[in-house]
DNA sequence: ATTAGTTATTGACCATGGTCATTTTTAAAT
DNA sequence: ATTTAAAAATGACCATGGTCAATAACTAAT
């Protein structure tokens, strides 16, 4: 009996993502197409998805992966003294989530752990993003009567509202920021 | 030249979204499909697209429709007096919308103006909500610090969040209800 | 009634994600 | 080396949403 994996699993493995990662620097996320990925890769159809679910699986490790390393800068910045600070820090990862609307709805279709299943990458990032966040408001300058948790999953809950205003039809002419600032202003600085 | 809706339009468009709501009462939203749906209305598939975009165009149609009737009991209630009050109040609208998982899905898909052209039935359904919450507010015993139109899309953010994290693998223990108490009660009476 | 132009309907066809019985490869035991 | 059982890869096939050129049904003008 094995079960350790064989060393040719991670080289397919390696071949699709290498080959999705391509085809999407190329022509973006929406425009990728299993039939492209397994072609680029040489494997045939059923391999993808022997190695992923189903193409969301593939998604959300794609995009997870560059979400995480965009935690990895922004735990490198120095501490927000302010909500503009706080903006400012998290703007980079702001606009990857809200580069096209397709990577838009992946992520908030995997932002509360992926199928309710098991945790994914994308719903590590925001439980990662979450205690980042909650870290920085501890010391701040900010309100002392809830947790830094809470103030965190605040941010999260604007965060998304902001980038959901940011597709529609009606809000896109306000600056994510801008909206943003009004937001975290309100729910981190309460003059009430 | 006419440009007059022919009596026949309107009897297809009210036999294939009778049909889909049959089914839909029957099987679930998720379950429903469109080659089902057309079989029931005794229409070609095409008729079914020449009157809806898409099947995302039909749930949109269908799901605001439940949401509207949603929202009228909603305004017929007293105006509420305290947090506990306005989540009693929004209920059954919480529960509608995460009946299912993929009913969810599309209403976080529309909430923010239709694919960025035009505004559709959910779309509407958050901008009436939002109105409703936000006169209530006016007059209710809460912050003063900022507009009664903010409060409420901050109410629409956390409401957002706590649906999202109840289909979440990790939080989905924690009752909804008890989650946006703390969480209103921090947005709409902070006592920093 | 006939014609003409517009609108609605049709269904064969396509695009694309996903499945599964079969075959091939691998690695351990003999 | 041979055998063997597990793991991996294959590709024909399916499910389902969506398209479009052709056709039928309507309405208004003559």
């Amino acid at each position: 009996m094995k079960d350790a994996i064989q060393p040719r699993t991670l080289k397919t493995r390696a071949k699709l993502t290498g080959a999705a990662e391509a085809l999407i620097a190329d022509h973006g996320y929406d425009a990728l197409r299993v039939d492209e990925v397994v072609k680029a890769a040489g494997v045939a159809k059923g391999t993808f998805f022997a190695h992923f679910k189903d193409k969301d699986a593939l998604m959300d490790l794609l995009i997870g992966a560059k979400i995480d390393g965009l935690l990895d800068d922004l735990e490198r910045q120095p501490v927000p003294g302010s909500t503009a600070d706080l903006i400012a820090a998290m703007d980079p990862m702001m606009r990857f989530m809200t580069c096209e609307r397709y990577v838009f709805d992946v992520i908030l279709r995997h932002s509360g752990a992926a199928m309710s299943d098991q945790i994914g990458p994308i719903a590590n990032t925001f439980g990662r993003h979450l205690t980042v966040v909650a870290e920085w408001l501890r010391d701040g300058p900010f309100r002392r009567d809830i947790s830094a948790l809470l103030m965190a999953e605040g941010v999260q809950a604007f965060l998304v509202q902001v980038m959901a205003l940011h597709f529609c039809a009606i809000h896109s002419d306000v600056d994510m920021q801008d909206r943003l600032q009004v937001y975290l202003d309100a729910w981190l600085m309460p003059k009430g």
